[in-house]
This record gives structure tokens, sequence and C-alpha cells, in this order.
DNA sequence: ACAAAAATGTAGCACATGCTACAATCCTGA
DNA sequence: TCAGGATTGTAGCATGTGCTACATTTTTGT
């Protein structure tokens, strides 16, 4: 919960940008001590604990990825539901964004199992989520419509069936209407 | 790819509840020999190695749900797609059904960086679902609209957020009416 | 200037992991 | 019956894990 020291800062981005490329399961001491020019006797020394480390790595992610959204057609106003689900599934689609909604599919799979910061955390990227598309709708009441299905889209396409979340998108388009 | 032998199968059940109980990543090999009944080194006797054993125990999973799908709702004729996702949401909610659907999840992210053999069981089992719905809707072109959903309310109920997937529950029956 | 504290390097421990070597037992068919 | 394969138990190896002990250097406050 403690905010990081600006010693812990200098670390976190490289490391952040380390789970990004290669997921918060196989992110051990030694590999995240490396990406960040450091050694794991290090990472323990500032951090305490592993816990503590992947909390604060996984609260960094989850700043920038409020930060990414929050710039993020930023200068429209507020739009049907429809237009502004396609858009962001489009957004989806760059590389750099496919491996952040990767972690946060993974993130969600762990806040399952995991302990409170992970639960913490997941609930927050979740919250911020809708947020942010209720502040892009023309009808902000179908925010939870919009992020839930955003989110299946998600899922099918990590599951190989890319296809099939563009038939949803499709089919929701009459659904919606301008809504 | 193999079907599994007889004295494979005999072992992959209560290999399965453990994975099911337990989740896959912490699936190691002792654990999965002590739940069932023998030792690691019988696990790689019979299934070579643990990533062998590993796609049969994710096989055997996806088999359990497909049967576990047709066995559900089987008796009742084609309905309006809020209908069906009312209903299988509410089944969603049964604990056992809910490790399930976790797992599920954890296989899906997984995927996303996995070997073959889990892409390829992640894709099944998605066809599955999607092949399941589309048979129970009088109008099939709306399964992966009615898939996608679904998907979304598990990731959002997994993250926390139960209360925003009722809330998108609630706003879509307004939209879908009686489609 | 200098003692205390912060920061770092080196080495290694204790444990869990997947997997193997080797020997012993059980079971089958001729 | 009994040779040969199937099956299993015991012990252990090599590697990766989180973390620590200890000594050393660097920084900081007075």
């Amino acid at each position: 919960m403690t905010a990081p020291t600006p010693t812990q800062a200098k670390l976190l981005m490289p490391m952040a940008d380390y789970v990004l490329e290669n997921g918060l399961q196989t992110a051990s001491l030694r590999p995240l001590a490396k990406a960040a020019g450091t050694s794991d006797r290090m990472l323990i020394y500032h951090f305490d604990s592993k816990d503590v480390l992947l909390g604060h790595i996984m609260r960094f992610i989850a700043e920038q990825m409020a930060t990414g959204l929050a710039t993020t057609l930023s200068s429209t106003g507020p739009m049907p539901a429809h237009t502004l689900l396609t858009r962001v599934w489009d957004l989806a689609q760059r590389s750099e964004m496919r491996r952040t909604l990767r972690i946060w599919l993974e993130l969600t799979s762990m806040a399952a199992r995991g302990d409170d910061t992970t639960q913490a955390v997941a609930q927050d990227i979740a919250d911020r989520f809708l947020d942010w598309t209720a502040a892009h709708l023309k009808t902000p009441t179908l925010a939870p419509v919009v992020l839930t299905h955003f989110e299946g889209l998600v899922v099918l396409q990590e599951a190989g069936r890319a296809d099939v979340a563009n038939q949803s998108l499709a089919a929701l388009k009459d659904i919606l209407g301008e809504r």
C-alpha cells in the first residue's frame, strides 16, 4: 500500500516492462533484478520480500494502464456504445496494448485464488476501466454492458478465437444501434 | 493428442480434481501424484513428461466441461438470448461450476503465452462453448454475442466486481428484448 | 572529519522442482 | 515353470527458487 520511494521507483519501470513482456507467473527475482540492472539481493533489500515487490510492480502497471486510458480518446466527446467499443477494440489490437491486456487477464485469473493485494489491484483496475468507459459514453448507464463485452472480447481473442470476437462485435452493432 | 490408456485414465480423474481445486500453475508432480495415490516416478513413467501429463489433464477437464454442458439445459428448447444468458449465469454461481470457469480463465491466460497444446485446448473449449450456446438459442446467430458477454461476466466476477456483472446483465435484458 | 547509517557484492543455504539410475517385484505367455 | 516384459519403490541429481550472513564500500549528518 505504501507509495514507492524514489529508489524503488527507479527500479520499477524496467521490472514492469519485463513483466509485461514475460508474464507475472514466470517473474522470479533473478531475471527481474537483471532487467533492472541490479541483483536479487538488492531487490529484497529495497522491497523486503518478493510479495511486496510484486505488489509494487502490479500497482505500477495498473497506474500505467490508467494513465494510458486517460490519454486515450481524451479529446473526443461522449459517443454511442458501439462506436466506443469498436474504437477500443481497434486500440486493443496494438501489440503494446495487447500485452497489457494479457497481464490484466493473468492478474484476474490470479486474483481468483490470490492474496489480498492481487485482488485489490484487480478490482482497482476493473473500477478504472468502468469509470473510463462511462466517461466516454453518450449513455453512461451502458458502461457495465460495454465493459463486460470488452472483457469477453479479450478472453476470446486470447483463447485463439479472434474470429468469434469479431462476429460478436458485428452482431452487437445491430443490436445496440445508436444508443 | 493420443487418447489415454486405461491405466492413465484411472489416474486422470483424481488429478483433474486436484487441478480444479488448486489451479494449474501450482500443479507440480509430487502433489499430483499424491492426489492420484501414486508417486512422481510413476507419473513420469506413465506419461513420459510433465508437459504430456498436463496436456492429458487439460483435455480431461475439457471433456468434463463438454459433457457437463451437454447435460445442462438439455431438456429445454431454444430460448431468447437473455433468458439463456441469465440461466447460464445462475449455473455459474454454483461452486463446482465456478472452479471450472476459474480453470478456464487460467487456461486462457496461459494460452496467450503457452505451447501449442495449451492453445489447442483453449480453442477447443471455446468452440464447444460456442456450439452449445448456438444450440440453445432461438436465434443462433446471436451465439457469439452471448458467449462474449458470458466470458466478460466471468472476468468481472473473478476480478471481484460481481456487482458490475449483475448490472451488465440487467442492462442487457432491456437491450436484447425477446431476440 | 568522522562515526553512523545506507547501500552493495559475494557466497551460500534450504527447499521445491522435473527427471533419472538402479534394483526389485509382479504378471504374462509359451 | 520360468524367461522377459511391465510395473513399482528408493534414492538422488541438477537446477531454480526466495532469502540470508557477512564483509565491504558509499553516503550522510553533525
